[in-house]
DNA sequence: TTGAAAGCGCTAACAT
DNA sequence: ATGTTAGCGCTTTCAA
């Protein structure tokens, strides 16, 4: 266990040897750097460049023991998600919030698959070593909140599997994809698909297509039937995902003809560029031919030759507002009402208002 | 400072109340929980189950100053960096690395004009707080590896700026490029062309181009003039580049047609996503017309119309390798010659035999 | 095999 | 304004 070992061992420089140059005791060290109790302009001085000429750090670990807490927030989040673009928003946007604030981070990575128990196991949470901890977990299965609860942790979600009305930061996705089905509405479409995440348990699959169909009603049009990319990868190879196959490609355009689509709203990134792809194949042009807009924002998209227009989640922003939330909660000690995301509009190149 | 507070104070349960409860005294629990020194099996199952019924947690704060390491790992990352696949994909090498050895990670984010002054600032730096630190910073300026010293901190790069001998993992860029060339080389291509990053003052930008000129001299052909991307974008906004102006394409157009390439060898995915754009744009096709190979992989050369095929360089292992290194260089209390990453090829549908 | 006790380096209450 | 001192919760000698 100890194999990362002791290298500023022994020749640690401590308060006391800072104290004894500056000729006065370590409490008075501690109140120059704490900023707390009174000490007169000299004594202060006199520490300050005591504590620059020993080059003296102090001991966190001496620091937190004696103040009770620990500077440090925990972040759990998924191998898989991190992997994507925003995924890996989220956890710089978490660590811009702590780093600012002066705190720690305290990054943990699990896998999709993990479990609640996995979470207990983790170096972070087995010990007593955070303030709080923001999980950023979308795939995670067994009850991970009661152990949370259980073991005294406050704790923030970002995007959960599933609406919590507390302690939650998450997308509107039924406004968001509401929104992008009426931006499309609002430049003349009327046959109007949508394409589903090819597979999800998470409820952003079933508000997106709730916001797509309520967008449709309003407008007192049907909505179309769904149509869904054929399966082809597993979870962590999203890059299979970009190769349509021959029978895929048919569908998809059988699909356009059979509904008269002249616009479709995706889900996220990865069906929009799939389709791309798909389309290209089949010469079908974006947006001469038909109008994609997609209801997640990810950086790929403005790198397609037809760069795709989105609404955007600024996951970074999240990241920073799941960090507000939970110091609240730290401080005041109770549920904090969970924060719904609105997206806005990423111009791409990719709707046309209709013939 | 004290914002982020103390919830689970006082009420904390500590190993006084294990040993109480075990009637035995908080050494003995210590011994068990840590597996040192002696203990019968009597005591271990009666601490181990008080343990359980007290839902003891140790303070990790107490361990560490007693112990006088911090079991955690510091990552230094540049917040641009994350933002792209490559560096999101190191922290969480990094981070699976550092979870699967029971340690900790401190994250800390930066800026890619923050200064060495700025580093002695991370709360992860300006305490005693972590066992060794990972840099991967490629566009941070001063000298931090001489504060590091200074402040008797190890640390391990991962892919700096410059070439360093000691204590960094970097691909081996010249391979790389050579290696890539000789794929196009060996698909009987002669008139290649190079196509540089397009504003980068790191050592991959030269050695990439020499290794593209090696492999050129090796096949005694001659290397062509570099096309180089106009700039169209500040460092961080990289989607900009994906608008490939008039004028870009014209260029273009002229560099093939005026060099006769039937094969160019790019820098990285940024600049082959603007390539396949582009070359969309004035007709040209991928890979009948001509042919593609880039020196970096990114996910998102999977997800184009035409994937591009590339040397794919594991950013993931690459963050497991930091992690080993610096884990010797904190036992061994010495500098570790550098490793040299080799890609892989990376199978896409922009490579084609020559006509 | 176990207990007693001395720290680890700092903070914070209390005394001066 | 400053010093004194009692912890914080654990590890680790040293005795028993």
């Amino acid at each position: 266990m100890s194999e990362i070992a002791e290298i500023s061992r022994a020749k640690c420089i401590t308060c006391v040897d800072v104290a004894r140059l500056a000729g006065v005791t370590k409490a008075s060290v501690s109140r120059v750097l704490n900023n707390n109790g009174s000490v007169s302009e000299a004594t202060r001085d006199r520490v300050l460049s005591a504590v620059k000429s020993l080059n003296y750090r102090p001991s966190h670990a001496a620091r937190i023991l004696s103040r009770r807490q620990h500077e440090t927030i925990g972040l759990i989040s998924e191998i898989e998600s991190g992997a994507l673009s925003y995924g890996a928003m989220l956890v710089q946007g978490v660590s811009m919030a702590v780093t600012e604030n002066g705190y720690r981070l305290a990054l943990s990575a699990v896998h999709w698959n993990s479990t609640a128990e996995d979470i207990k196991n983790l170096p972070a949470i087995k010990t007593v070593s955070i303030d709080g901890v923001i999980v950023d977990a979308h795939m995670l299965n067994g009850d991970y909140e009661s152990v949370m609860n259980e073991l005294g942790v406050p704790y923030v979600f970002i995007n959960p599997k599933s609406i919590k009305n507390y302690n939650t930061v998450m997308p509107d996705d039924v406004l968001v994809a509401k929104n992008a089905t009426e931006y499309l509405l609002s430049r003349g479409h009327i046959r109007i698909g949508y394409i589903p995440c090819v597979e999800t348990e998470h409820c952003s699959q079933s508000n997106r297509i709730f916001g797509y169909m309520k967008a449709m009603a309003n407008a007192t049009l049907a909505s179309l039937p769904l149509f869904e990319i054929p399966k082809a990868y597993k979870n962590t190879e999203y890059a299979k995902m970009a190769l349509p196959s021959e029978d895929a490609v048919q569908g998809l355009h059988e699909y356009i003809k059979r509904h008269k689509c002249t616009g479709l709203v995706v889900y996220g990134s990865n069906e929009a560029t799939w389709l791309e792809a798909a389309l290209y194949k089949i010469g079908v042009c974006i947006p001469q031919d038909i109008s994609i807009i997609a209801c997640d924002y990810d950086y790929v998209m403005g790198l397609l030759p037809v760069p795709i227009t989105s609404y955007r989640l600024d996951r970074r922003e999240m990241g920073k507002m799941a960090v507000d939330m939970l110091r609240r909660r730290i401080n005041e000690r109770a549920n904090i009402p969970s924060i719904f995301v609105t997206g806005s509009l990423e111009d791409g190149k990719s709707v046309a208002n209709v013939k």
